[in-house]
DNA sequence: ACCAAATACTTAGCTTGCTAACTAAATAAA
DNA sequence: TTTATTTAGTTAGCAAGCTAAGTATTTGGT
């Protein structure tokens, strides 16, 4: 392979329209996930919710879970309603800010997190069929970039708004 | 690399959300571009419509358009609505088929159409820093496999569904 | 000690994906 | 040919992301 080749490749690649792949597999993703866990009571926001709490461990604010799944707070806080609403979640006053709240699962909502942590990890071995383990963390480690690249992006946009 | 390893790596992978990931980079991405474009009145839906008609070339119906962007009708008729009361496009009437409506760009949506295609084609580049156009490739064959591998699970579901 | 700025969270309202339910035209079956 | 099914498109309303704006604390500067 020569530079040209490379350069080729580029110019090839800009015309391609990857954002909407991406979105594509994103969509088509939840939309297993959900149809996996519709019995459950689960939309895909809720069962994201409960996955990433656990992930980062009871107790934690909303603030950290919003950071944890990349949202913003009052995409959030919305959902969290209706997972208290649901008796899945309760949010508990933080022990040394008033401001914040932690967040535990209620007895119900342990019961649902193993069925989701279960039924997830099917899915999720159903969407890699065919990818070897290589491949898969190549493409986390080129998502990766591209988040980074993303958000260093955004900032330069948002500093030239401020000028 | 032992069998072994090969298994733990599957374990370790099936833990990890990627689906979220995917949907940050798939939300960055477009933030990326809207904020590129935001003089040019618009929206993600918007200049997604617009470049994909591009890709598919005037003329394509609204059903081939929404296939290309892998998106239901009802999303894109709204999205298209909005592209007609803002002049940039046209639904003229099918030639045979009096059912369906073809899609034309306006004399001033294709003056946007030029201004997107050279701003995404510069958001493009920068998101692709420091990806070689191998990894690149290698990114959209990965992503192609989790596509048709939702697909097909989506289609078991719904058939167990139906029993 | 006090007032300004930042932070945690909520509420309200927009955008854009979806499904469900409808109309009108085209196609297939009887 | 006439009727049933499929297809192109629309409208209505839900889900979940977002920003903007408000409240209540906390932190920081003077």
């Amino acid at each position: 392979m020569t530079d040209t080749t490379d350069l080729n490749d580029m110019k090839a690649m800009l015309q391609v329209p990857l954002g909407n792949q991406i979105g594509r597999v994103h969509r088509l993703w939840r939309s297993a996930i959900t149809a996996a866990v519709q019995s459950l009571d689960m939309t895909e926001a809720r069962w994201t919710a409960m996955l990433h709490l656990q992930l980062l461990g009871e107790g934690a604010t909303q603030q950290a879970l919003a950071q944890e799944l990349g949202i913003e707070m009052p995409s959030l806080s919305r959902t969290l309603g209706q997972l208290v609403e649901l008796d899945m979640l309760e949010r508990r006053p933080h022990p040394t800010d008033k401001r914040a709240h932690c967040l535990y699962f209620t007895p119900a909502g342990q019961q649902t997190l193993t069925k989701l942590i279960e039924r997830t990890m099917q899915i999720r071995q159903a969407l890699y069929r065919d990818l070897t383990p290589a491949a898969v963390q190549q493409l986390m480690q080129a998502l990766d970039l591209m988040e980074r690249n993303a958000r260093a992006l955004l900032v330069t946009t948002a500093a030239e708004d401020n000028l």
